[in-house]
DNA sequence: ATGAAAGCGCTAACAA
DNA sequence: TTGTTAGCGCTTTCAT
């Protein structure tokens, strides 16, 4: 491969020049940049990355940590992560953790090692534990810059956070189904495991909780037994919606805290002959680009990746200058009604009367 | 940042020491070793994947160039690509093209200015010029390990290639249409343009040739009004469909050449009151992870992303290793038969005779 | 069993 | 306007 002293020597010129002509960072007589222009050309020149990086202690290179990037929702993120750091000529390492503490671990320390500029993370609570991603920058004197999207719990206070109001998402998702008339409103909700349901294992319990606050504020708090877990992929939403769906009395609506979850509760309830929206209502979460054309249309919680993403892009290029930061203002869900919500239909609800 | 002169210092042996305490490539006592380890552990030091990589003219990286990872099938390989190589401890480069030329060919000279150990090229012909790739070794000696696949065009000389049989797919779609009774097919093709609908222009015109093969094999070809176009996304083939279904006549089936288009026509017959799969049957392409769950499923031809995904690393790792590798066998198509395809519906079908 | 030293390809002071 | 030189942090041959 051609370095810069093949281009240099051919040039008649040392390194430095060539590296002159091609940063500008100093003036070249045109002469002697166009001669080392054409050589750079003719020989196929391309510098080398790695070795600019090194000197330079910058990598132009992210990453981007999510669970699955076969969730749409985060390949939406990927996807915008990419097209926004393109013109700035970054390059981003899409790394999955499957949920898995020990393997997010080591991709992060792998992260680390190839010294990436910053670090995204995109994960809920407990699928990455705080004290992970703490031992980052527990022992070096300098902090990777790093930035924590969607983070379910409290306020972090060891990196900045883009936020979204998951509580309020819960609460409108529950308003919505309570304003069609619905009483009997089932959740299936992401969790580390369907056995022991206690409020920890409860990965999206920002949702749960404000979609019960809406319940209870309205008189009609939630039947645990319509209480649905799932870990967020299609066929989990699937299973729990055929155990609700075949309950003796089963709900009118049911509220998945992603979009994937609510198309595998749409697929149950069409195995079932149950008829959406006329004898299930469903709403989903997240607005991923294909619900808007299942059939029929999704109703869902808009949460856009593109924005989460430019606000975390955002707050990582400002600490990679070296800028001190603030979370920005947490970020307000909007539902979106689409086809497959409406009022109960008394003709054919099971639930007559409670 | 701690370095490994940090801790050959603290550990008072040299750097080289540490250096063959962390790889074991020569046998070090086992109180330095020790001693050492505890320094590096305690100083926190992670070493530089950077540095390492220069002097090894090895990155352990890989690029992944793909049209769009928006798309689930290719949200699926890239997904599939970290996990294959996640234990040889590569990480993976995922660029888009978005169909770009002029951009892909940015992408590539990024790459390749990163020193990436290796390029899978995920793309449509016409999507990525025969010449942008072939520069890329232009002018070097030494030639970077690249693999292409699902090519659409000819066998490519200059690169290994992962094949899949479009035409057969093509002509299967087209098959299970007609064995079920379908004589008026249509179909929903992905081109460059809508407008002039040359040959050139079709960038999956190998399942769209394998198709009218059959049809007209037949005895049934393709009525030419039934060619709609689209760009692989899920508006697009809703669009398609959208003026196949108001012809005056409209076809009982749709075979669209990529699952999104698909999921597209089924909502588009859903929204004009057209019943799938009673009034139109659809058949789609890829088998994406979510149409098994779409409402009907999805009848389609498996294209699987893993598999690809494998042969391709498979080849890709020898050729980094120096070897000489030839193309596998060509993968064949695998029709699926789910919810969306039924015999035309004589009671409901717009079409009684012609 | 360990150390010394060269060098991967580049950039950026410092000189001239 | 251009050249010289000293590294960036690591690995590895050659000594000891």
């Amino acid at each position: 491969v051609t370095t810069i002293y093949d281009v240099a020597k051919a040039a008649g010129v040392t390194a430095a020049t060539v590296s002159y002509v091609l940063s500008g960072k100093r003036p070249v007589s045109k002469a002697t940049r166009e001669r080392v222009m054409r050589y750079v050309q003719e020989l196929g020149y391309r510098p080398n990355q790695i070795a600019r990086s090194l000197i330079k202690q910058r990598t132009k290179t992210i990453g981007l940590v999510v669970p699955n990037i076969g969730n749409p929702f985060y390949a939406e993120m990927a996807e915008a992560a990419e097209r926004i750091t393109y013109a700035a000529g970054f390059r981003i390492f899409v790394t999955n953790t499957y949920r898995d503490e020990h393997l997010a671990q080591n991709l992060l320390d792998d992260l680390l090692s190839r010294r990436v500029d910053g670090i995204i993370v995109a994960s809920e609570i407990s699928s990455l534990a705080e004290e992970t991603i703490q031992s980052l920058n527990a022992t070096s004197t300098i902090t990777l810059p790093l930035v924590l999207c969607l983070w379910e719990g409290n306020e972090p206070s060891f990196a900045p956070a883009v936020r979204f109001d998951f509580c309020t998402a819960g609460r409108q998702a529950a308003e919505h189904l309570l304003n069609l008339g619905h009483r009997r409103i089932g959740i299936v909700v992401d969790a580390i495991s369907s056995d022991g349901v206690t409020l920890e294992t409860i990965r999206h319990f920002a949702r749960l909780a404000g979609f019960q606050q809406a319940l209870i504020q309205r008189g009609y708090p939630l039947d645990q037994s319509l209480l649905g877990i799932g870990s967020s992929s299609l066929e989990s939403g699937k299973k729990a919606a055929y155990r609700l769906l075949q309950l003796p009395v089963p709900p009118t609506a049911i509220f998945a805290t992603n979009d994937l979850m609510a198309l595998g509760v749409m697929s149950a309830a069409w195995e079932l002959g149950i008829h959406v929206p006329h004898q299930l209502s469903i709403v989903g979460f997240d607005d991923i680009g294909l619900v808007a054309y299942s059939t029929p249309p999704l109703t869902t919680v808009i949460m856009r990746s593109s924005t989460v993403m430019e606000q975390a892009l955002d707050l990582l290029f400002r600490m990679i200058e070296g800028k001190q930061v603030a979370s920005p203002p947490i970020l307000q869900p909007t539902l979106v009604v689409r086809g497959s919500t409406a009022p109960p239909d008394a003709k054919h609800s099971h639930s007559v009367d409670y």
